[in-house]
DNA sequence: TTAGGGTTAG
């Protein structure tokens, strides 16, 4: 279109040649950009590609080109790669060009990186300034990759090109921090917006909702609504994610009648987050009548369902459910794998782990960390340490902490002293600073009663300043979290302590007459056993079942949440109570849930 | 041509 670009020098008077010629300019650029917006598919876009070549004046035109890489970058169809081609034809881009092949790549996770050196060669070319525009897809492109160092940079552009002022500059700011777990300068950037909108809201409850900063997600939450916003579905799958994760049933239940109430759209992200916060709340029934009802399911929807089955214990509903998701064409990814697989860990399903395992290869799905941990862990709970451990060994990438601490775990349940021993040397080698590993060596020599062995662990874990992590359970009494430490201690003691003592002190003797005898080798402390019974009675769920049983009667479930991973006493004891108290019990650890009803839990003793 | 959202081993 060069030809017909009149002189900027030639004045542009209405009725004048060159105001008519203008004007068709214009015409043929609104017929070009239509026709272009018009194509169905990636085919026909190179079709009249094709076509327009032939008219050499259009055919080398910035504008016309950049709306072809406008269109590859925007269309789901689109090709990043034919973009590219056409871009390098371009001898002087315009911003609109790099915006559009930036934001092309931006949106695209393995095309973030290329995104940001196009930034960064938008700038050393000195052909075209950014706008508001290029600074929004440039941050967008840092967030996927989780790349600070070069949105920090990006962010000092900002201010060189006066563009802070731009909402969609700031939010791109606030979510790169946010994704990059830097909550404090989100927070900051989020304090300084003088026009905060729905989006930045959403933006920040989702960042602190990512990070497990669940309480400041759900006050900010409520400041939002104070404020006189009115969440939408994007907002509202921020903070159901945050009770998910805080395992807050009851507050999930009433922002879900929330959704209700003001007929908030309830589109495939939202259902799936409702399914994954009533799984991960307990109440695996309403998410799987949710789930039957979507109308269309995805990826996700599927994977979620399979995720929240398998935690329960509900395995062979997993199993089948993947079945169907087979059958209904849906492509199982990833993620679908890592559930099917810890599903199989849970019950000791060891062929249909393998079996799985196969599949994800010919599916040509890449195994990552999270999958060999799975097998690990699938081969270890079966007792199968030895193979576990060449599989560990024949790893293509080298294995990470929680794979070396999955096997020390099984060294652990089957009393392999001397392997267990090597294994922890390695694992300490690359983790030197974590508690937990020396409490599942220390509880390795304890229950082979290598007492000096543990005195010497918990020597070394005080010369070197590491400290276990307190073991914490909260318990949902009437809408508010209870939470409880292990020992009855760190920090301030709960109000009603006396009266849960009194409650323990009741199962206590409940128990040990139904014939329970503690498994005290779970107490890694070099003491009397006198002493060890007391440490396990209060381990921080008993506490919080404890005060369960107080504030609530029958039929009425108790729920706890646990930081940690149930020990095999607590188990044991919980199993009794739920039979000699005629309580339903819902314990989340760490890992996955038991419910306890009639002396039987879900899990079926195997966790 | 712009911004915010769902599933992930122990």
């Amino acid at each position: 279109m060069a030809r017909l670009v009149p002189s900027e020098k030639k004045v542009n008077v209405a009725g004048s040649p060159h105001h008519h010629l203008r004007q068709r300019q214009q015409q043929i650029e609104e017929h070009i950009a239509r026709l272009i917006q018009s194509c169905p598919n990636m085919s026909s876009l190179r079709q009249v590609h094709a076509h327009l070549l032939k008219l050499p004046s259009i055919s080398s035109s910035v504008y016309f080109l950049s709306k072809i890489i406008g269109y590859c970058a925007s269309s789901p169809s689109g090709d990043m790669a034919y973009a590219r081609r056409i871009f390098s034809q371009i001898p002087h881009p315009n911003v609109f060009s790099w915006n559009s092949m930036i934001r092309g790549c931006s949106k695209l996770q393995n095309l973030s990186r290329e995104s940001i050196s196009l930034y960064k060669r938008m700038l050393q070319s000195g052909s075209a300034s950014p706008n508001s525009f290029t600074i929004a897809f440039a941050l967008k492109a840092c967030s996927l990759v989780s790349g600070l160092w070069e949105g920090s940079q990006i962010h000092a552009h900002v201010y060189r090109f006066g563009l802070d002022s731009s909402p969609f500059v700031q939010t791109g700011l606030l979510n790169l921090y946010a994704k990059c777990e830097r909550i404090d300068s989100a927070r900051s950037i989020f304090d300084e917006s003088p026009g905060k909108n729905l989006v930045s809201w959403s933006a920040m409850i989702g960042g602190y909702a990512r990070v497990g900063m669940v309480n400041e997600a759900l006050d900010l939450f409520r400041e939002m609504q104070e404020n006189g916003i009115d969440p939408d579905e994007v907002t509202m799958v921020s903070v159901i994610s945050a009770c998910a994760r805080a395992g807050a049933l009851s507050l999930g239940r009433w922002l879900h009648a929330l959704i209700d109430r003001n007929g908030i759209e309830q589109d495939m992200e939202l259902t799936t987050a409702l399914i994954d916060m009533y799984a991960k709340c307990g109440s695996i029934g309403i998410a799987r009548k949710l789930f039957d009802e979507m109308p269309q399911r995805d990826t996700k929807a599927w994977s979620s369902m399979i995720v929240g089955l398998a935690i329960h214990g509900l395995v062979e509903d997993a199993l089948q459910l993947f079945s169907q998701m087979r059958e209904s064409k849906v492509k199982p990814n990833e993620v679908t794998f890592v559930g099917l697989l810890s599903a199989c860990a849970h019950r000791g399903l060891v062929s249909e782990g393998r079996r799985f395992w196969s599949t994800m290869r010919e599916l040509g799905i890449e195994p990552y960390m999270e999958h060999y941990g799975c097998m690990v862990d699938l081969l270890c709970r079966a007792g199968l340490i030895e193979e576990a451990h060449s599989f560990v060994n024949a790893m293509p990438v080298p294995p990470n902490p929680v794979i070396w601490r999955t096997l020390l775990v099984g060294c652990k349940n089957r009393r392999m002293l001397a392997k267990g021993e090597a294994i922890a040397r390695q694992l300490l080698e690359l983790e030197p600073r974590n508690a937990e590993n020396y409490v599942v060596l220390s509880n390795l020599y304890a229950m082979s009663s290598q007492w000096e062995k543990v005195a010497g662990l918990r020597k070394t874990m005080r010369d070197g300043g590491v400290r276990a992590a307190a073991g914490l359970s909260c318990v949902e009494i009437a809408g508010r979290l209870h939470q409880f430490a292990a020992g009855g201690g760190g920090g301030e003691a709960h109000p009603e302590m006396e009266g849960i003592r009194a409650v323990l002190k009741e199962v206590a003797e409940r128990v040990r007459l139904a014939g329970h005898r503690p498994a005290t080798a779970a107490v890694l402390h070099d003491v009397g056993e006198e002493e060890k019974e007391m440490a396990l009675c209060e381990h921080s769920e008993r506490l919080a079942i404890a005060y369960g049983m107080m504030k609530t009667a029958p039929p009425v479930a108790i729920r706890v949440v646990k930081n940690l991973r149930v020990c095999v006493d607590c188990h044991e004891v919980t199993k009794i109570i739920s039979r000699e108290f005629d309580r339903e019990i819902v314990v989340r650890d760490r890992v996955r849930f038991h419910r306890f009803v009639g002396g039987v839990c879900s899990c079926g003793d195997f966790w």
